[in-house]
DNA sequence: GTCCCAAGTGGGAGCGCTCCCAACGTCGAA
DNA sequence: TTCGACGTTGGGAGCGCTCCCACTTGGGAC
């Protein structure tokens, strides 16, 4: 804090005192519009330097009916979920992008009821320009609020049901294809899917993508063993996978925290990987690379997901339409299969 | 984005007309402030509810000069730091915490130029009521910026020099003194120090706190063997410690990262942790959890940091004052000491 | 009955900026 | 010489809210 006293900011009209113009002509200076002569616009430049002067971004967001901002809002029951290595990575990408975009990042953690509230009043005050929203679940009521804002909304993760007007997502879908395919070129021929939780659309579509890649090689898709994207779940479903079909050879996580579940299931069934399972992950997240026996998983690009949902928004706020984006995704082979 | 044409807003003067009272009134009875009789408050109340009126924030913060957000500023050359765990945890509690106080969240990470410029105008314009500054290295420019602003600046983590006036602190010194006197407990007697940074106070404070139990215990301390709170510099910070002091029993490493390098050095060494070698790492990330062995470690309570980096914030915004606040931190053992 | 005080009320002046618009040259073309 | 045209200029009206302040009322205390 200051210890000088209440000396304010200096405002525009004092920087326009000072330069011996008018207000407008400061405005003008300022944002360099066009309009101004040569010898003003340095005149206004000098006094604004004299004064140290900065515009308040508040008052022109009132004036301009735009904040300036764009809010990442990540939705969950549990405020831990947020603790995921994922969107940190969602929001160096998102941070850069906006940066570029000369946006700010508010960032909502809407996990209790307040805090959905929040964001409630966030959308309807139009309280930033552009939300970016990861709200995967099925029914998340936020999805419903999104569609009647008054603002651009760009979904991170495409939702479960009908697709909305603006997101990105990744491959889902394919990048659990080409991981099944890899097993199957490895010879394997009973391949499971161990789920992610199925009332999100990353979860369906990589099972999906798991379905295909078995009947489109002739072979019989295992039903669903469902988890929900802990490591505990993962180890969990891979137990209970064993046990009604001792035979797998194969394994296709739903993600990286699963797939380690797994190796940690099959460590313990006295069971070699990959000599007698294999498995593939997802994600492709630190733990893929450091866990035992390093991880074959699907990397998907997290940090570009956020940059362009960033840049979406960006465009959005900008008056600029945009159609929806999918990422690829990419094996990375390690030693689990 | 509504499609149902440019139905602006309603304003508070529509609701106040409608109420049939004053705008003032109207104010009055949306902040529940006193000065309103029931039958009107009541009217207004309805009023809002038919109009579905929600105030314009920016509006609001341009009379009361005060924008309602409180920013968390994150310093540092690579925009890569901040995918560590660390902040994601810091993130989760200043978010509630701020919450509860009805402040909004603006993340800046201020990696590039064009950032720390951005930042510098946040501080200068009065783009938010309070900042929570993570500016740990010395010299950081940010630091000194912090200085002039003209709103509250809480530090997370103190920095090098001297110490700001609102900060929030683990007990670095502290936690790395009960670390080294564990050993000791343990028997240890050649008891080395594997340091993080110490352009950092965390760095310097672990050191420090280490070299005073040594002493404490009528041992001798190690020079410091320094790292930069990675696990690859932890590996090599092993080995050259290894490589000058092959006796040595005991380590205490800056923070987990550094003691899972040490751990995989040693274990390439073919030294037992911890039978010929016992290891303390700092922090009690996941990966303390998941090493081989698990990590014997110091606790800190990160989403406590950012909890009470929020409070404090949201108590100097609003007019109290407060002191810089340290955090204890906890030994656990686990299997590597 | 008078007086005073407190609660209730609404008008109006900002907060600091943008942007429309009328007014003003100045200059080249007719 | 006259007349648009066009680049400049500054006045003024907002943007939607808060808050000060002057004003009205009603109800004790005397």
């Amino acid at each position: 804090m200051a210890e000088d006293g209440p000396r304010r900011q200096p405002t525009l009209d004092e920087v326009a005192g000072l330069a011996g113009v008018s207000r407008s002509v400061a405005s003008r200076a300022l944002n360099n519009a066009p309009h101004v002569s040569r010898a003003k616009r340095e005149a206004v430049e000098r006094a604004v330097r004299q004064l140290g002067y900065v515009p308040n971004p508040t008052a022109r967001a009132l004036a301009t009916r735009q904040t300036g901002a764009a809010a990442l809002v990540v939705s969950g029951e549990d405020p831990s979920i947020f603790a995921d290595p994922f969107f940190a990575q969602v929001i160096v990408g998102a941070s850069a992008a906006l940066e570029e975009a000369d946006l700010h990042l508010m960032l909502c953690l809407a996990a209790s009821d307040r805090g959905r509230k929040r964001v409630e009043e966030l959308f309807r005050s139009k309280g930033a320009d552009g939300v970016m929203l990861m709200a995967l679940r099925e029914g998340d009521p936020l999805t419903r609020t999104a569609e009647e804002a008054a603002m651009p909304v760009v979904f991170g993760g495409r939702p479960v049901g009908p697709a909305p007007r603006w997101y990105v997502d990744v491959d889902n879908a394919g990048g659990a294809r080409e991981a099944v395919e890899y097993l199957v070129s490895l010879g394997r021929t009973r391949v499971a899917a161990l789920c992610g939780r199925l009332d999100t659309e990353a979860g369906r579509a990589r099972y999906r993508g798991y379905r295909d890649a078995v009947l489109a090689a002739g072979l019989d898709p295992f039903p669903p063993q469902e988890g929900d994207f802990t490591e505990s779940s993962g180890a969990a479903a891979m137990a209970a996978l064993l046990a009604e079909h001792p035979d797998v050879d194969g394994v296709f996580a739903a993600n990286d925290n699963m797939g380690v579940g797994a190796l940690r299931t099959l460590g313990g069934a006295g069971r070699r990987v990959p000599d007698d399972v294999a498995v593939v992950g997802f994600d492709d997240l630190a733990l893929a690379r450091t866990s035992d026996p390093p991880l074959t998983t699907v990397h998907q690009p997290i940090q570009a997901l956020g940059r362009e949902m960033a840049r979406m928004v960006a465009a959005l706020v900008n008056g600029q339409d945009r159609t929806p984006l999918i990422l690829p995704t990419r094996l990375v082979v390690r030693a689990s299969a």
